[in-house]
DNA sequence: TTGCATACCGACCGTCCGGTCTAATCTTAG
DNA sequence: CTAAGATTAGACCGGACGGTCGGTATGCAA
């Protein structure tokens, strides 16, 4: 039992990156679980097979992007010096990544709601991204880089900032105008975070 | 013929309110024509009465929620001395506003598509909205207040910034502590857009 | 009073959706 | 070779959805 099961993660994982991709696109409800099969090229019993429902699905895609996304954004983050390079470094990967699950994120939540148990799964996987950034605006801070601002509004103002960016510049722009652009408004935002200090 | 029409003015106006609430917290989708009916407490013949589909409706509840919101404003920036103070102003309203069908819009135009009648209507509406902002971004270049980048890039920038911070702020803290952040954020924004001088 | 447009109701229709279920097929351990 | 289990297909189900339709109530004009 090797080369079966083998198969078996090669579909699920098929089924997850066309998943992705449709909820991305055109959104959570608008996503059908029959396009998604169309897509993997699968049947409905074999998406069923592989997750035990829609919401199940969408959470694991959530999970796993996250995941990815964090891993690579460590490894890059462990290259830069300062943190003033880490928030060029975060942009620049943001502005290239697509934010893939963004316009289907409040839709999911308006329908299971906050208090579901796959509300509750959904904010613990955002709030770790929230903490990741956070972590690295204090690193910011202590080094003296960035202004001594409270530190969750600093976050919550950063994270918006490049999320409202990712909205709206997938489908206004290429990756080329889109990289340029988020260079642009890491700069701007840096003046309003910078002390003028060059860092530790 | 009078205090008929009126009472069907008033019907239409509200089945929009309770449409606008609706879709603006749970999403365009999840939102029935049925919830909406039940909110107004009306018929769903009434409903389609006044509507002629559900994209109809919402494309209403967009083009009035623009349209309203760009009349505040023009009215609020008229009592402002300079752009600083104009974007602060927008910032204070924004902030107040929850932007409204937010959440919905991606949703929706991801359903019909950018090239159908609908897409296109809703897309004219958005446009009207940024060329209002960089109108008055462009007043601050020109007026000497803000740095003299590309007109069109700073504009989409500090569209995404709003965007985003409405997108979270609205559940995630009360309005009080909304406008706070919006003012800190505007503050930190104008580190990056300001030229240091203080205006024509 | 009658005729008519407007405003409204809710049962109903076809469609599609998420999800289930059964049966078939393939792989491999023994 | 075969039993057991992993994997797949797709017909099928109940229900919700957007939208329609035949009909009713209301108030104005004549």
């Amino acid at each position: 039992m090797n080369k079966r099961r083998y198969e078996g993660e090669q579909t699920k994982k098929n089924i997850a990156d066309k998943a992705k991709e449709l909820f991305s696109r055109k959104g959570y409800a608008v996503t059908s679980i029959q396009d998604i099969c169309d897509a993997a090229g699968c049947s409905k019993g074999n998406l069923y097979y592989h997750f035990k429902s829609k919401e199940d699905l969408f959470l694991c895609l959530e999970e796993q992007t996250f995941t990815e996304w964090w891993e690579q954004l460590d490894e890059i983050f462990s290259r830069c010096e300062t943190v003033t390079e880490k928030l060029y470094a975060y942009g620049n990967f943001i502005s290239g990544i697509e934010r893939p699950l963004d316009s289907a994120e409040r839709e999911f939540i308006g329908k299971v709601g906050m208090e579901s148990e796959a509300g509750k799964k959904f904010v613990a996987i955002v709030n770790r991204s929230f903490e990741n950034i956070k972590k690295f605006i204090s690193e910011g801070i202590a080094s003296g880089e960035f202004i001594n601002e409270n530190l969750f509004e600093l976050t919550f103002i950063i994270s918006c900032f490049y999320s409202g960016l990712s909205r709206y510049s997938s489908y206004m722009m290429d990756k080329e105008a889109s990289k340029t652009l988020y260079r642009k408004a890491t700069t701007l935002l840096l003046q309003g975070l910078s002390t003028g200090k060059s860092g530790a």
